[in-house]
DNA sequence: AACGCGAATGAGACCGGTCTCTTGACATTT
DNA sequence: AAATGTCAAGAGACCGGTCTCATTCGCGTT
């Protein structure tokens, strides 16, 4: 590194000097507390104007305390998902004069530590945080701050949460599937699992993959569809060798009729994939997705979608939070937004429909 | 606001006490500098774990005028161009152990000049801008700390830059669909215009929308394409009217045969007016756009777009301003990422072409 | 005229670190 | 053995604000 330039700026001190006052009374105006006449004020202020003024609000913090930032920390700020969260969050932290400091986890839970670690260095006033597993959550509990969880509810985190009802809208997207005939269905996720998966949701990490999990399995169970457990594909994110995983799914003798897809980005990506195979949505293969994209709605066809309300979901953690710096000390609110379905063009019969049945007796 | 509950954090005060040291000796262990003896180290990190340390940033910030990080102001984060670029500046501030705060202006100047005075107030080390107005700059001069430009170059500042080059891509794009025989062709931005267009493309106050309507401009001219300034549309954003005026632009009695969009946001709400206007692509119309958004590649049919190299550009932009708060003071430099064009299936040859050259001639 | 009170101002401690300067102990040089 | 050098550690100033406390002043009361 580098020795500082020694960049000598205007200080309080210098703007009192300048107006004839101490250093208190200069403060006073400057940083709009206790009381002033009217004349020392104009005084104040007009020194400050000549000697262009700037305050140091890093030194402001260290005797409030506060520091007027929060900070954000979101598995992956590319994906539209959470930059439309994001987006949320700093309209409504703008609105009540708050910084929003960005950080990436990448889903990593050491970086997510690591994020949170330098934030609270920082003296950020709060936290909104994705957490990447609820497995391990040590480093949540010891935020000394107020903390907000976005997307992904913790049950042994009492703190405020906005989440969707991910278990249901799984559900009713599984039984639009299983109503149009489907028995082959699957669900293909960017989640990864630690260790295997045995029919024990509940040993899922992440509580928005888990819930969806959930929902995927009680539709099929529901449709009295076997096995439903064996067609959940884990690991389909950017990893390099993920497209060419669900290739080999959709190759496959026994490739599912259709596909429920964890978010946007894997929906794209299977989207490419069923065409590369040269396999027709919906005559061969149907397909609906969580997040309504704006792709979504231009492809031929057009995707059925799960409608979650991003926006919104950035938009309430960022009140709640700032509800609780503000002083509120209700309890912890678990907050869980509604989604919609909404119906285009992706899903069609079974092309199995008729073996369905057959296919069914036969276990 | 709320009197500071008054946490009392343990401070290198306390670490000392606890580790019968001095507040100098504990500091130099805590803050890794100095030279401290094996034992005494040891003793220290010891206490520093037991009182359950954590290092106030903030307080560290204030002595050494290193705030360890920088600001990022940009349009809009929603815009996936954006956040792709965001991604790119935060992975390479990583690296350097450097945070990222961001904040949206909206592509509104004052937004902007807001943001980087609470930036500059919050002691960032760096800023990262792309400056809505080209025309207003004052305050981007009075900057006092290093900054650096992203897509958008102000020749007026002479600062670390990172663009594409526009101008060239766009005449690049226009020949295309020159070159299929269109004469009849649109550029749409999202970009507002202040004050009317003239044909003074001098008077853009957005660089890259200027560049790009004299790349534009250019490919017309070499074709022969008459009064070709018409057909520019501004205010093509996130506007309410705006797609309405999209809409009358398709019904026209002699509306354009090809267009060329500005942004893949611009381009998907151009898409589906276009579909909503019962035309096909590239029959009755044909469509490029600058950015390779994703879902570019999965409509019916896919999109003819500029590549512009989204990451790259945040990634440089960091690596640059980076390297100068590391003490380089090589003169600032320009970059310009070159583009390439992704030939898809969205441009056919002009529905008039056997018109083109009587209406070319009869001017 | 003496008193009380609130408003305006100044003096200086404080926040939690960094860093300069000084001192003391011990090792090395001659 | 005295002089010199080196390294570890301590004392305390400092960064640029906030805030407590004391002081002064003007003015209405009784």
């Amino acid at each position: 590194m580098k020795r500082p330039p020694k960049v000598p700026s205007i200080t309080v001190s210098d703007v009192a000097r300048e107006a004839k006052v101490s250093k208190a009374t200069a403060a006073r105006v400057l940083g709009g507390y206790g009381t002033v006449s009217e004349t020392v004020r104009a005084a104040v202020l007009e020194a400050a104007k000549a000697l262009d003024y700037r305050p140091n609000e890093l030194a402001r913090s260290m005797t409030t305390g506060r520091s007027g930032s929060i900070g954000v920390v979101v598995g992956d700020i590319e994906n539209p998902f959470f930059s439309l969260a994001v987006r949320g969050i700093s309209d409504v932290a703008r609105l009540s004069g708050i910084n929003v400091i960005l950080a990436n986890s990448g889903e990593d839970v050491e970086a997510e530590k690591n994020a949170i670690r330098v934030l609270m260095a920082k003296q950020v006033d709060g936290l909104i945080v994705t957490p990447a597993q609820s497995g391990e959550i040590a480093h949540l509990k010891e935020i000394a701050c107020p903390l907000a969880l976005l997307d992904r509810a913790l049950p042994d985190l009492d703190v405020d949460t906005v989440t969707v009802d991910d278990r249901d809208a799984a559900r009713r997207a599984t039984r639009i599937l299983t109503q149009a005939g489907h028995r082959r269905i699957a669900y293909v996720t960017a989640a990864v699992l630690s260790g295997d998966f045995r029919g024990a949701a509940s040993r899922i990490n992440t509580s928005t993959v888990r819930e969806r999990i959930m929902g995927f399995l009680d539709a099929c169970r529901e449709a009295g569809v076997d096995g439903a457990e064996r067609n959940i594909h884990f690991g389909s994110g950017r990893s390099p060798g993920a497209h060419a995983l669900m290739q080999d799914l959709l190759r496959s003798h026994d490739r599912p009729t259709a596909i429920l897809a964890s978010d946007s980005v894997v929906a794209l990506d299977l989207f490419k994939a069923i065409r590369e195979c040269g396999l027709s949505i919906p005559r061969d293969i149907s397909l609906i997705t969580f997040h309504d994209a704006d792709w979504t709605s231009v492809t031929t066809p057009p995707i059925t979608v799960i409608d979650q309300p991003v926006y919104a979901l950035g938009k309430s953690v960022a009140e709640l939070l700032i509800r609780r710096l503000k002083g509120d000390d209700r309890p912890p609110e678990r907050i869980v937004l509604p989604t919609t379905i909404i119906e285009r063009m992706s899903v069609g019969p079974s092309p199995l429909a008729g073996e369905a049945s057959t296919l069914r007796q036969e276990r």
